[in-house]
DNA sequence: ACCTGAACACCGTTCAAGT
DNA sequence: ACCTGAACACCGTTCAAGT
């Protein structure tokens, strides 16, 4: 897990980790089958710290942001373990409980059963998405050019033909605002709208 | 191209493309930079594809549905190719155009501007995050033990205790569904409503 | 049961040397 | 300008041999 956290996912080798550990590769295949093994047990400790509220407390609306929301951030904690969640059907206990509890939220929102499951993978794909790309960007620009790729991709689309691609240039400040969570947040907020009209 | 089809984008390695081309890697750098600059061509190659409707010719919520489809549909014609295009911001001619096309319907839609340039991120982060995971599975199971993991996964949660998780038990059925692009078409639909509601 | 050294079959990238 | 061989610094995994 340190590892994960200083190096990234990409960083995560079982060489690596077996000098952590004060032994060699090979030593560790004597525990666990193999790399994805290693990986799946990372995500369960991932999710062990995922705090879900009193289902009562709130209406169906800000129980299932609070819930998007806390999936997200225990993603975003650990460095692009993003990556390795997507695409996969999450099996661990903590990662069940998490689940049952955003389908009990849903149902009681007056969702049909299927349009509940279709949303158990719709969510977490959302919140995986963005914590993947996130991750990407932080071990990308370990540190400080990132500014400065912001602004070279900024002055790439000021210098786009405005005949070619008129709403680019018209819409520039907007596609370039980066104000905290407010993109996630958006998102999260058409998702949460679609899903209370499609009871 | 052709290596990332048949091996994906884990075998499109340096070395393979170059004795694909009769010659050794470092041959190469003569002529990219370094790997990521050949995958960011790639990308822009896989973009080429994408034929748009012309926006007059159906209601903007149809049109937005079909762009999606349109990008799902060329990253996921390249086996895992999507997993690149994540967290990326398109700057290739193609994708370009695509966006551009993109943004016109949701202005015309009335969306503010905001709204349309959040939309534009939100999107797009859908059909990739589908492609990404439908490319995961098409190379973790490359032919026909992907039966066998769905039964095993159905297996394992149809017995899991009903009393811990009372909701994963009591939607099983909708949960393991598996239908074509209902899936898919579901969150499109939630995205695109959501949208309309954000207007 | 657990660990190890050594090896196998790979990677991306560099660099001096060639044409 | 373009190409090359050889090397550097890595990978995941296996396997016979040890304790």
């Amino acid at each position: 897990m340190k590892i994960l956290e200083t190096d990234g996912l990409d960083g995560l080798t079982m060489r690596r980790v077996a000098t952590a550990l004060g032994t060699g590769p090979a030593s560790l295949y004597a525990h666990i089958a193999d790399k994805d093994d290693l990986i799946s047990i990372l995500i369960d400790r991932a999710a062990e710290g995922v705090e879900l509220p009193d289902p009562e407390s709130a209406p169906w609306e800000e129980l299932v942001k609070a819930w998007v929301r806390e999936i997200r951030a225990s993603l975003g904690r650990h460095r692009n373990l993003a990556r390795a969640t997507m695409g996969m059907i999450p099996t661990g206990p903590n990662a069940l409980r998490a689940t049952d509890w955003l389908m009990g939220v849903l149902r009681s929102a007056g969702l049909s059963d299927q349009a509940v499951a279709y949303a158990c993978d719709l969510l977490p794909l959302y919140a995986g998405a963005v914590a993947f790309e996130e991750g990407l960007m932080d071990s990308r620009f370990a540190g400080e050019h990132i500014e400065a790729y912001v602004a070279e991709i900024a002055e790439y689309f000021a210098s786009l033909p405005a005949d070619r691609y008129p709403n680019i240039v018209a819409l520039l400040g907007p596609l370039m605002r980066n104000e905290g969570d407010e993109r996630f947040e958006f998102g999260l907020s058409v998702i949460v709208a679609g899903l209370a009209a499609q009871r």
